[in-house]
DNA sequence: AATGAATGAGCTTTCATTCAT
DNA sequence: AATGAATGAAAGCTCATTCAT
């Protein structure tokens, strides 16, 4: 009875992320990590050559997932306001759903000496988005605004939502919470 | 020639703090930061017993500074509009000037295996921005939003800019960014 | 060419005797065992969790032999008599010709740190030989005596018997110090 | 107030006694004694030079207090016999009165690292004893046993009682383990 | 004489990685 | 391709000892 060919690598990975999102990177030795996917302490090495290869790995496969995710039904929304919500519903949404690949990717990027992605190819995942947004701000009064600093202020607004949300633990509606934040975003705290 | 008491404890909280952002709090050996700091290995056991509470003081060392940063000037300010103003630039230019003991905040919360601090002690030390914020959003059309969504956007957004900015190295003009995400944060992406 | 397996378990086992006994449990560094045993540093702890759990493991090892030992030939005599003298040479005769496993012993007992071995377990060991030694006893004058006073006595003079020897180095015959112990013990030193 | 002179080694020799029976040599370091005396760090090397110093002193101040004890009254007993009991009484209750002292010692004589004291040595601090035992012997049937195999046996016998009483904490009657014990070493275990 | 901060050698233990099977 | 025993470099931490005050 063979096992599918990579069904060993895929239950590394996947063992790997819920481990180092429960226990950091250096709380999680490779063997434990080898050990709690059934396969031979040596073999993760065939497929990783490196603890840090496996973290990079863990790290490219989670951002795909995250990147498909994000545009899904956007292409089925009518107005670009109705894009963006639905854009900033599934940016959120995604990190409720799938808190260790969340956590996982916020533990990465704050980890300084892990190997950098260069800021570009994060970008590059986002592109969509950040055209969405770009068209939304150009029909608002900030529309002289970098689209950068438009860019970082969304994103991380995301981010900070969706902690609040896991970190709550089920006591958040979230929602209620998605919603009250994106015309926070839309509508500024102050307007008038 | 006596050295001033305290002299040994702030050399090695001076180091920790700079080692832990280059590298990590695993890529840094306790004796590392001993020799840096030009005091005995023993010696740093001496002021913290392990290693996780030389990390835990440097911690609220860190957020003792913050603290006392954030509130400057505010009570000069006249309107409540200038003190968010003054905050938001504060809060920002703070993690500008002092990137290391930014991202050293940046890095603990994201770690895992770190003594979890409560969240009310967090927003503890932001209570007075709380409140000016509050009032802010209680003058705008999102009355009604829960304070607590207002405050995680807010406070997201302000870090996501202040990483932005270091991350540029110089690239990019702080004043700059800060004034337009303030507008962007009062004013909404798209208003009306 | 592989080696036997249990090979390098065994060669730790009877490095950290000799060592041990030449140096004590504290004189003795864990890496200072594997070296001499021709294993790695790390290959000690795969066998052995941490060094008390060695410590304990050689303990019972040479409880082992011990026990064996000296029921040796016992069943072979035929009085009660000669099985006592048996016993009592058996006993002695292993210290003498095993002095490392001896003091090691010695040293283990009068260790306070150590993990406590109970009481019981370790006269269960000896069971045979206090059958024999009360049978003896009841057929003498002291056949009130409590049994446990005199196995008390009988196995404290063996071992201060054994050391005698031992530390001798070979300035004392130590059949005939077996000998003229054992009348001692059987005729006590008054007699009528 | 000044205290008096000596009576800061005093109180660390006393510690010392206590934390090493109670921890062992290797598990008490000379900071505990100190603090547990009550004098600074390095006071403690004022007065011994270093820890095995320390050791071998404690050693010498009990072996001291030791052999006071163990002539105590004998001079008032008239009958050889009664001086022999006298002696094996003093040997036990000192024993059993100073556990700590006791134990002690029993650790110390275990221990291969320290400072070995010659046998000569110890012999000399029971030489009233040994003359005592040496003159039951002659009266009795084994007058042609080498002293020294008898000194052994009744010295080991002692220790291992003493030792008893104490493990049992206060389950066993003491005078009644010194007479049976004593009548044994004096009758044997057989007779007839 | 008394002190205690400072020290660094040395300890036990961990773990990423290798490699013979 | 898969394994897991073996490895040794490196880590955190302890503690006897020193010495300036």
């Amino acid at each position: 009875m063979k096992e599918n060919a990579g069904d060993k690598r895929s239950a590394i990975v996947q063992t790997a992320i819920r481990l180092f999102t429960e226990r950091g990177f250096y709380g999680t030795p490779t063997a434990m990590i080898a050990k709690e996917s059934g396969v031979g302490n040596g073999t993760l090495f065939n497929y990783f050559t490196t603890k840090e290869i496996l973290i990079n790995s863990v790290y490219h496969e989670i951002k795909g997932r995250m990147g498909t995710n994000l545009s899904t039904g956007v292409s089925d929304e009518k107005t670009i306001e109705d894009k963006a919500r639905r854009i900033w519903g599934n940016m959120i949404r995604w990190g409720v759903d799938n808190p260790n690949e969340f956590l996982f990717i916020e533990q990465f990027s704050a980890s300084p000496f892990i190997t950098k992605i260069p800021a570009e190819e994060v970008v590059k995942d986002y592109s969509m988005m950040v055209e969405v947004f770009n068209e939304v701000i150009k029909k608002g009064p900030l529309k002289d605004t970098d689209a950068s600093v438009a860019f970082v202020v969304v994103f991380s607004a995301a981010k900070g939502i969706t902690k609040s949300i896991i970190d709550a633990k089920g006591k958040i509606d979230a929602d209620q919470s998605i919603d009250r934040s994106f015309r926070l975003i839309c509508k500024g705290i102050q307007s008038e």
